[in-house]
RNA sequence: AGGGGUAUAGCUCAGUUGGUAGAGCAUCGGUCUCCAAAACCGAGGGUCGUGGGUUCGAGUCCCUCUGCCCCUG
């Protein structure tokens, strides 16, 4: 990853007095770690991880988590603190951010979940977390029980034809007994003031960022990818949170001897490329009204 | 060299008794208030290897050539 250059850190600090929380958004790759970094150093904050996949213990290399060395240059917060099997989410997440706000040296949040960044800006119902037992039956569940099960104001607000959309609302109206939208109308102001804060977005144009990508996972693979999947193998469940992270899927198949290695990384690199894509469009849509500074 | 098979979207393949082509994946765009590195929605893209022939009409039948695969020498 490239290091900001000279010219635009001032810039950026200038900008935002010594407390006042700074959040960076971008696509993997953007090389929005080096600039949080190279923020936090200059300004003793802390950098918090705002990275669905970053927060597990297990995968260091494949998600590009800070290394050790770049840890002990600036405090770093939410990174590998979540066990391999248990379950995380933007709530657990958001609870996780409360309490660094809370007290403690500026916070720089960083990272590319998109969702993070809207709950912590913009508001996430405070909605009590579904049992496991809840899940499992929901899981079991056809679309059409669960729309059927459905309160109508949910329906009209959600996407129907969206299984994961569906099982969320269901979930949340089995444990509770209140519909989502009435659960989402009653959202309490952000945890974040926007005004408050220095929000930035790091635009990483497809052409630049795309050959960026398959680089990266080759450098990945140089580093030990397979050596940290490995460690994965004996209790692979596909069906953790942390199994979603890109490329374990494909390397857990190729230890396997289900796919060449050449095919993995393949796959791995298009599945990167795809996520780039999703992230882009939602910080286009969504983040209209931040700073957007060029990749470097 | 002889025999057989195959050649359809970027890739892997479907295309019924001849009526000017479809799918999955990829690509591109979008949605998203808690499994979000997830899930979902939409769009573009093919002179059907080449050249001839039969036919009102050929991806579909016949012949030529070319590429690839298998078998035999």
């Amino acid at each position: 990853m490239s290091t900001p250059s000279q010219q635009s850190l001032p810039d950026i600090l200038r900008a935002t007095p010594p407390d006042r929380p700074v959040l960076i958004a971008g696509p993997t790759g953007s090389g929005k770690s080096a600039l949080a970094l190279a923020l936090a150093e200059a300004s003793r904050g802390r950098i918090i991880n705002a990275d669905a996949l970053q927060v597990y213990e297990n995968w260091r290399i494949l998600t590009a988590r800070p290394s050790a060395p770049e840890e002990a240059r600036a405090p770093h917060a939410l990174y590998g603190h979540i066990a391999a099997t248990a379950p995380y989410s933007a709530g657990h997440w958001l609870r996780d951010v409360a309490q660094l706000l809370a007290d403690g040296p500026r916070p720089i949040v960083v990272g590319g979940t998109g969702l993070y960044f809207s709950a912590l800006t913009e508001g996430l119902a405070d909605i009590p977390e579904t049992p496991p037992d809840i899940r499992v039956e929901a899981d079991r569940m056809s679309p059409d029980a669960l729309r059927a099960a459905l309160d109508a104001p949910t329906l009209r607000r959600i996407d129907t034809a969206n299984p994961a959309r569906l099982r969320r609302a269901w979930e949340v109206l089995a444990t509770t007994g209140r519909g989502l939208a009435d659960w989402q109308d009653a959202t309490a102001p952000p945890l974040l003031d926007s005004q408050a804060s220095t929000r930035l977005v790091v635009d990483a144009p497809k052409d630049r960022l795309t050959p960026r990508l398959a680089a990266r996972f080759d450098a990945m693979l140089r580093a030990g990818a397979l050596d940290e999947v490995r460690a994965n193998l004996d209790s692979w469940d596909p069906s953790r949170p942390s199994a979603r992270a890109i490329g374990a899927v494909e390397l857990v198949a190729h230890l396997r001897g289900e796919m060449s290695l050449a095919d993995a990384r393949d796959a791995a690199i298009v599945a990167t490329r795809q996520y780039a894509k999703r992230q882009r469009t939602w910080f286009r849509a969504r983040m209209r009204d931040w700073v957007h500074l060029p990749m470097l």
